[in-house]
DNA sequence: GGGATCGGCGAGACTAAGTATCGTCACAAA
DNA sequence: TTTGTGACGATACTTAGTCTCGCCGATCCC
């Protein structure tokens, strides 16, 4: 078989090494040493011991972004969700390692915090665009801040859930119901003298799905349901 | 006059030092010269570099926490906002401490996550004290993780709102303000019945679904939420 | 009053993360 | 063959953070 990547042999040596011996016991040197290759090498590939442990984070965030900047005013909430899920669906892909990561994480402080630094910037993520689509509107700052706060924090709870059930199921399901309960919330924000039923529709597809596809599948499963909507 | 204590006159010299000369430029040897002791006793009374700019914080925890311990459950709503009351009323009390902070942590990447670290275990107090609260109702533990995030990032937008203003007006007010936002749209989850609003449908599948399959799901989750409603 | 005790402080050694520099070697282009 | 280029290793250096030890002044006990 071909010989794995530098970057992957000192991904896989560090977490190795953390399992068995301790963060703070491994040092640059052992995992350098373990995946062959010199201490310069390893900071080569990672600006510090902590970014072995998150190497594909860069690249989540982007596909984030990536997401939410492909959609109009019109898609935000369905790019919001997708966004979301592209992120769950991204721990769910890489099972062993997600696992793995996170009996570390939870027992590693200064990867916990490193982690919610992480966590941070997917929340400034969701905090700007959803300023962005509710410029104009009262409150848009507030109410952006909060709803990109419940967001993360619903995806957090699901994936957290899911995690500790050691990957035994489909997170995606919950997540979904995670997120209604945040829309349905913040739904009776923006009108709160609608007392009267406020239907959420959350619809989630693939990330290749494109924001026109999209729009029209939401108006075509929308159009009905709302025509049948009593009063 | 007296002689401020060691402790002051070591975080006086830290935020000094790093106003004038940055955070990384400012070593630890420079803060203690300054502060007239010597490294030894500036790690005896701060853990780390970053602790010098964050003294207070432990103590403004534990008054939180103290906050949450004393209340029942009939007076929760009440003790979670004043423990936030409490944080910002701290902020505000100190005010030209917190400015500078605020400038300084705002582009000093490493403060600002250690700052972010800070305010996750904020949110983990209030996360436990509501989950302990809405034990044995559906879905505490996601509403618990909802409702703290959206408090802490009440009041964090209205702390940073202050602060960029550089501290020109009273926040409380903006904060009570904010934190009635925060209940009013959590309050229509708690009781769904309530003016038989709050219904939430999520539909989820895949872009490869054939629509026939989306609408007669869509149809089946929405027909018996439509026809059970009252009025 | 005199000696023992104890807590705060300074001094210095040590480990390890992270940075910077330079030399080397393989490989490709001309 | 020569020359350039890029990845890697080696080494030295700075600094954060830990640890140990010795000093010294205050306090306490007799």
């Amino acid at each position: 078989m071909a010989t794995p990547s530098i970057s992957r042999r000192l991904a896989e040596a560090a977490v190795t090494l953390f399992d068995e011996n301790g963060y703070e016991e491994t040092t640059v040197d052992d995992i350098a040493a373990r995946a062959g290759v010199s201490r310069s090498t390893f900071f080569r590939y990672y600006r510090s011991k902590e970014d072995a442990i998150f190497p594909d984070h860069d690249a989540l965030l982007a596909q984030v972004d990536a997401r939410l900047r492909a959609s109009t005013s019109d898609t935000a909430l369905v790019a919001v969700s997708d966004a979301v899920r592209i992120v769950l669906a991204h721990y769910v892909e890489n099972a062993e390692v997600s696992l793995r990561r996170y009996s570390l994480v939870r027992r590693v402080p200064a990867l916990r915090d490193r982690e919610i630094a992480s966590v941070a910037r997917y929340q400034r993520l969701f905090r700007e665009f959803i300023g962005k689509w509710l410029a104009g509107t009262p409150d848009a700052d507030l109410r952006a801040e909060l709803m990109a706060a419940s967001v993360v924090a619903a995806h957090n709870q699901v994936l957290r859930g899911w995690l500790r059930a050691g990957g035994a199921y489909d997170p995606l399901g919950p997540l979904d119901r995670a997120l209604g309960y945040v829309i349905a919330a913040f739904r009776h924000l923006e009108r709160p003298e609608d007392g009267g039923d406020g239907q959420v529709l959350v619809a989630t597809f693939s990330s290749s799905a494109t924001p026109e596809a999209v729009m029209d599948a939401i108006r075509a499963q929308l159009g009905p349901a709302v025509t049948r909507k009593p009063r």
